[in-house]
RNA sequence: CGGGGAGUAGCGCAGCCUGGUUUAGCGCACCUCGCUUGGGACGAGGGGGUCGCCCGUUCAAAUCGGGUCUCCCCGACCA
């Protein structure tokens, strides 16, 4: 019989989402609210996913070529106010510190919203010729951003994530960069996260304060919401001009460097969790799962000892290729255990009993639960190999089916908002790029412009004013 | 920022309207013993609370009044 008051009950998700988010993060032990109002406690299963996540851009990074370094925490106030569009964009929602020990500062400092002011500043003391050019550095750090209103992962007054600033001799060797970039987002986002995006540039009034250009991966919640999952910008030479960063060129010429940054936050984790979520909790991607096969030995009493050492045994096996967890706690029972590694959104569960052990075999059960197939000893790696290939596989396929589904096209606004009005979502348009018809978009569908594809080319008529364009937007809700 | 809701044991809640009969209670969790264990077991016994915080009213405050902090939901704003 069971007992619902000894369930961690989560509400449904279908019929409660909010709430089965914050639910969700908290009873899986994501993370925990932290005595500061807008901060939280990354928990260490929340924080070892952030880790995997990070070891996997990471490596992406180095591969490209960048170098991590690390900048100060503090922006004095004149730094930040030097890009005349980046303060204005940044200065409502900077933390400032105005006294240090018992002396008021002569100068405010900023506690870094973005890293651009003090990064420029060391850049241009680093670059005088264009044989110092690229700078490749990215920094993974905190960043505050003083919010209104927060969620865990979506939005905090605290976060995590890494900045990737780079310095350029052209303008092209920037936008090639800030484009590669994007892509490698666009990739992990894909193929580690399973989390299908949209992808391209921001409209001029979406565009990072600083940026020549901006450009954007986009996911699609459950709920039909949109949410930025990170950004990669060309910012021209406005930082270069700011902090002077000027290099002698080849012909003998001073020239001010192009600039890029890029970055993206420990908001991903909240999009892992409304993507591949369900009603028993969490379902974490392989890929960035901190444990991808929990191993439950069935404790019957007499066999125990033998149970026991099979399990450690084939922890020690499967430890070698994957991230590996026995629960040998003796205060729970098995049923027990499966609910609360599905709420943890292991992806795959190896039960090992007597029975099992008699037969030479493991029972492995994925995530999504399909099925309970018995695998024999012998090829135990290859088959949880292949196992967690395929739940990465199914989670980054359903999602993605949602995905499609859940992009519209309108020609007018009354059918912009039938569309959105029946599946939430993307909604595909035409726009000439004039301020007025985006505005007017805007006012009447209570939407804004995620993006505007780069792959994707196409002729038609603006919404708002039906001049002739080929510049297609995406709409949508957004986080 | 606007509207609504909440804060009482680790978690979920009752008590509050009508102040004192409650030594602040219940379920789960926790501890001990027994019995159990392939989808969230059971029995007996036990430990755990300055009722978010501050001020006020009163002989007396979890309960009434004011303030404040934090969180949740909806919306606005923001990226």
């Amino acid at each position: 019989m069971q007992n619902e008051t000894t369930v961690k009950e989560i509400p449904s998700k279908k019929d409660n989402f909010s709430e089965w988010y914050t639910s969700v993060i908290l009873k899986a032990e994501l993370a925990d609210y932290a005595p500061v109002r807008g901060c939280m406690v990354i928990r260490p299963y929340g924080y070892s996913l952030w880790e995997n996540m990070q070891n996997s851009l990471d490596r992406r990074f180095k591969a490209t070529g960048h170098k991590n370094a690390y900048f100060p925490l503090f922006v004095p106030e004149s730094f930040l106010k030097k890009e005349a569009e980046h303060v204005k964009g940044f200065s409502p929602q900077v933390a400032w510190v105005t006294r240090g020990g018992d002396e008021d500062l002569t100068e405010r400092l900023a506690i870094r919203p973005t890293s651009e002011a003090i990064i420029c500043s060391m850049y241009a003391k680093w670059v005088k010729s264009y044989r110092d050019l690229p700078i490749l550095i990215n920094q993974w750090c905190n960043i505050v951003r003083w919010e209104k209103s927060t969620r865990l992962f979506l939005r905090t007054t605290e976060f995590l994530w890494q900045e990737g600033h780079t310095l350029h001799r052209t303008e092209t060797e920037a936008e090639e960069e800030a484009l590669k970039m994007l892509k490698i987002y666009v990739d992990f986002a894909e193929n580690d996260l399973a989390l299908p995006v949209i992808y391209g540039r921001k409209p001029e009034s979406e565009k990072f304060p600083g940026a020549l250009r901006t450009y954007t991966f986009e996911a699609l919640m459950p709920d039909g919401q949109a949410i930025q999952a990170g950004t990669s910008h060309n910012l021209g030479q406005h930082f270069a001009k700011a902090f002077e960063i000027k290099y002698l060129d080849a012909d003998n010429t001073e020239k001010y460097a192009w600039g890029t940054s890029w970055g993206c936050t420990t908001r991903l984790i909240g999009a892992i969790i409304m993507t591949h979520g369900d009603d028993s909790g969490l379902a974490l991607p392989p890929k960035v799962a901190p444990i991808q096969v929990v191993i439950v030995p069935i404790l019957y009493g007499k066999d125990d000892e033998k149970v026991l050492n099979k399990a450690k045994e084939l922890k020690e096996i499967l430890g070698e290729n994957y991230r590996v967890h026995l629960d040998d706690r003796i205060e729970y029972t098995p049923g027990w255990k499966f609910n609360e590694w599905e709420l943890r959104g292991v992806p795959i569960r190896l039960e090992i009993g007597p029975k099992d052990i008699e037969k030479g075999q493991v029972v492995l059960v994925p995530r999504d639960k399909t099925g309970k197939p018995a695998a024999k000893e012998t090829e135990i790696v290859r088959v949880v190999g292949a196992m967690l290939n395929d739940v990465q596989k199914n989670l980054f396929e359903r999602a993605k089916k949602f995905l499609e589904e859940n992009i519209s096209e309108a020609e007018t606004i009354e059918e912009f908002n039938k569309q959105l009005a029946q599946r939430p979502g993307f909604i595909k348009i035409f726009w000439c790029g004039k301020q007025e018809c985006e505005d007017v978009i805007r006012e009447k569908t209570k939407t804004t412009p995620r993006c505007i594809p780069l792959d994707e080319t196409d002729k038609g008529k603006c919404i708002i004013c039906g001049e002739r364009t080929e510049t297609i937007v995406y709409y949508a809700r957004a986080y």
